[in-house]
DNA sequence: CTATTTGTTTATCC
DNA sequence: AGGATAAACAAATA
């Protein structure tokens, strides 16, 4: 369930490896995950440099490894990480292993819409395309103004997909997307255009409130939210809204090819451009 | 057996 | 040209 929060989890579960030096590697040669590069090379790179710290960007996380090498990992719809012991063996979900002298670091991936890359760099150089990433939700440049400027280059779209839109709202997903519609109450098919200023605020607002909370209490130790998020109840059909005073049956309906849940009494349609079919 | 899935890229259309 | 959209990708689970 790889959102920002959960990227965030999986990165750290890596910690235990850090400053350890990589002995061997192991991977499945045709796993998909390796898109943009050979598994082979990806083996060869690697032994005999020592795994020096991890960061995350949206869902992007970046792995730097000594001599200046950079490991891109993307979860996809169903990567994980975890460390395990050194005599761990490599099962068929589980498109590689990094072995140190004390433990094995695992990425799994049954769907294999993950990826999986290397960059090497100069000393003190991040790779261009990480670089290249748009302003994360909690970071000082991701302004009230860049939120209402993507709402008009992108005032024929829905606002739900657009906060799936990874140039723009990097890191929010299909849950979250509806987390932070929600709490504005905001139908999720709203087109974009028809945001006044201050819901175009509330958007900035919630965006940003939602990412550090799911940062606060997934991305620490994959807790459960409390029942005051639309998270605990949208999973499946008869769930209810979680609104003091309201309480009505939520609706779940494709968006846009993405399961949509939204409170059809707090996010009412309020514009005839509204549509879902 | 079928339907569903928390993501992204690609092709196509406008 | 740039943006919106559906389809494709793959495999497990209900």
């Amino acid at each position: 369930m790889p959102e920002l929060a959960e990227v965030e989890y999986n990165r750290k579960q890596w910690d235990p490896g850090i400053g350890e030096s990589i002995v061997a590697v192991e991977c499945h040669e045709k796993a998909r995950d390796f898109r943009k590069m050979s598994a082979s090379a990806f083996k060869s790179a690697l032994p005999g440099k020592t795994l020096l710290s991890s960061r995350t960007h949206g869902k992007q996380m970046l792995f730097e490894i000594s001599e200046v090498i950079w490991l891109g990992l993307h979860l996809g719809m169903t990567g994980k990480l975890f460390a395990a012991d050194s005599n761990h063996e490599i099962a068929k979900a589980e498109h590689f292993v990094l072995r140190t002298p004390h433990r094995s670091l695992v990425f799994s991936d049954f769907r294999m819409f993950g990826n999986v890359t290397l960059d090497e760099t100069n000393p003190g150089e991040f790779p261009v395309w990480w670089q290249q990433l748009p302003p994360e939700i909690l970071s000082p440049s991701f302004t009230k103004k860049l939120v209402h400027s993507h709402l008009f280059r992108h005032r024929k779209s829905l606002v739900k997909p657009l906060l799936l839109n990874q140039a723009r709202f990097p890191g929010i997903g299909n849950w979250m997307a509806d987390e932070i519609v929600w709490q504005m109450k905001l139908h999720p098919a709203t087109l974009c255009g028809d945001l006044s200023e201050s819901q175009s605020e509330a958007l900035w607002k919630a965006s940003r409130s939602v990412t550090r909370d799911a940062l606060r209490i997934i991305g620490t130790d994959y807790s459960q939210p409390p029942a005051s998020w639309l998270f605990t109840h949208r999973w499946k059909d008869g769930g209810h809204c979680p609104r003091k005073g309201c309480g009505a049956e939520l609706v779940r309906r494709d968006l846009r090819g993405r399961t949509t849940c939204w409170c059809p009494v707090c996010q009412s349609k309020h514009s005839a451009s509204d549509t879902i079919q």
